[in-house]
DNA sequence: ATGAAAGCGCTAACAA
DNA sequence: TTGTTAGCGCTTTCAT
């Protein structure tokens, strides 16, 4: 009967969740909700005896605060988004790693999500997304659907885009240009000396882009044929492997492979060893990301590196920056990338 | 003055948000907020008329819905939370990505983080996680501080642990058990005929587990010794060629080598090869995870395989179980290892 | 099938 | 330095 009266006795709209409140920690503490809040928040604008007293409260009661109540009241998250195609390939998860440690820091949570390799994917993706008002947000690529762009500019959000470069960015962009890669690859394959030239790659918009590019550089040189081995992705050592025999069949031989990611080129390099062929006296091989394990393949792997935690890491502030509002005066930057030079391509 | 008297005119307490909010678009399609919230949310249980009418009108206002405050009214934030130690592990990057699918199809976002090596980094971390009233958490490991408990607890948010398994879960937990992949192990090259034995680890948690019983069952053999090389981690190519290195001037000669990582193996038989040993003749390498780079390293590695993203996908379904209130009779899921045999090991 | 009222737990604005 | 008041934008409960 008791029992009844007090829950009759609750008012109308709510069944009363468990959790405990501010203004609980409040009672306990004898001070206002909006102190509570403060000794939060704000610690230094509270007296040492005030701030002391509810601290005392918040440990006896053991108060978790309720960020979404917070970010409600605020309109301000503490949430970064972040999209990578697929977090299963490393360069992408590096990526990442480096992406959180300043945002951590900065006492920020990141919304994780897989973007894909699809418009829909995306679009998707930052539909939801949005709809938890991150402060920002990291995304993959510059190319987006008209859709994505509309909705990212009307939600005003501060966007960092990552891995290709742009003049036009949603906001800001960190990453580099994937034509200068096919550029330098094919400069660095023609001071070598090489006569036939191939590429394995996944069919990703990046990877088009470094190969159209790298083709380009080798028919400016009158250099050529270019043996291509494209397969629909993601990246696999069998790939690899299955390239390789693609580009024998199609009547490349002696000469260089360049594969759009280090585990297509650790592919290629099983497969001519499986064939007997030398590397790199008779299969040259680049690859793509420098990988942990290239240097340690066999023979080591020539490859194009990016510095993929750095360039993580260096998104992250540039977000953190738009998100305090902080003056961002380069919204492009270009991070770069080098060829590392090891066993799989002959010496000049 | 029109303009100053609006703005005056607004309620006392708040600036104004911009975005456009569930009223707008109830005024806009001449219903209730509660019916533009069941067009959302639960539309069958509108008329055909009324739920066309309130999609018109997000379509012409372009809604999107808040979820801040819809969970905050609801109790249900929609959102799990997911910690690894490390993202840029490619065996944890891997259990993400499967335990992604399910979760998203469900409708529920991730909130990501990395729980370091360390107790009081994952206390950090899951209080902070806690602070959003996630619906659910995967936590890495089965070993956490008291007060991580405690915090689980109290807070009564379904759990799934994995990479390890335990009898007394915090809630559920799907894995292997890393005691009997070091038995299996050393039956292996106890069958195997190998008399030396040789450990290059990492200092984790679960690898010492590994190495522990690996150690035990080599000695209930009357086999040894074991010879040891452990680093603090992580875990790369050069730390794998020191092993290997240290191993040797310990004595070790002839023999099998386990290691705690695919990456580590990895640099074990690059250092094998730098000195000029045969393997598996001389030297036999045996590596845990089953990279996707295992089957093609030279010679192709003999490993621990370990199903990383169909334990991240069982972890989803477990979870999303128990947030649906639905019965989980098995909150212990062993979900197996399997030893490969490649190259690396001789033939019995 | 639809709506009115109440309130989720917190913080911004203003006052003292 | 601390408190009062008003609401953030949504969903619950209960009524019609």
């Amino acid at each position: 009967m008791t029992d009844e009266t007090l829950k009759d006795a609750r008012p109308a709209g709510r069944r009363g969740s468990e959790a405990v409140t501010m203004e609980e920690v409040a009672r306990v503490a004898g001070v206002s909700t909006i102190t509570v809040s403060r000794a939060i928040s704000a610690p230094h604008k509270l007296s040492a005896a005030t701030l002391d007293k509810v601290n005392r409260a918040i440990e006896r009661t053991g108060y978790v605060p309720n960020l979404v109540a917070g970010a409600l009241a605020s309109s301000r998250s503490r949430l970064v988004a972040a999209a990578v195609p697929l977090i299963s390939n490393p360069v992408y998860a590096e990526t990442i790693h480096g992406f959180i440690a300043p945002v951590k820091e900065a006492g920020y949570q990141v919304l994780f999500g897989e973007s894909g390799y699809t418009e829909s994917e995306e679009e998707a993706l930052i539909a939801a997304v949005l709809s938890r008002r991150p402060d920002g947000i990291l995304l993959t690529g510059v190319r987006h659907s008209a859709r994505c762009r509309r909705m990212l500019l009307s939600a005003a959000v501060p966007v960092v885009e990552i891995w290709d470069l742009t003049q036009t960015p949603v906001d800001v962009v960190v990453g580099f240009s994937h034509e200068a890669v096919g550029e330098t690859v094919a400069a660095f394959a023609a001071e070598h000396g090489y006569r036939a030239f191939g590429v394995v790659s996944v069919d990703d918009e990046r990877a088009m882009v470094r190969k159209a590019s790298f083709a380009r550089a080798l028919a400016r040189r009158g250099l050529g044929p270019l043996h291509d081995a494209t397969f629909p992705g993601p990246a696999s050592l069998q790939l690899g492997r299955d390239g390789l025999s693609a580009l024998i069949r199609d009547g490349f031989a002696d000469g260089v492979v360049f594969c759009s990611s280090d585990v297509l080129a650790q592919g290629v390099l099983t497969e001519a060893l499986a064939r007997g062929l030398t590397i790199p006296g008779q299969v040259s091989v680049i690859g793509f990301g420098d990988q942990s394990f290239a240097r340690a393949t066999f023979p080591a792997l020539t490859t194009v590196h990016i510095d993929r935690a750095s360039m993580g890491r260096c998104a992250a502030r540039k977000l953190l920056d738009r998100i305090r509002g902080a003056a961002v005066p380069d919204r492009v930057v270009d991070v770069g990338f080098a060829i590392v030079e090891r066993e799989s391509t002959r010496r000049r």
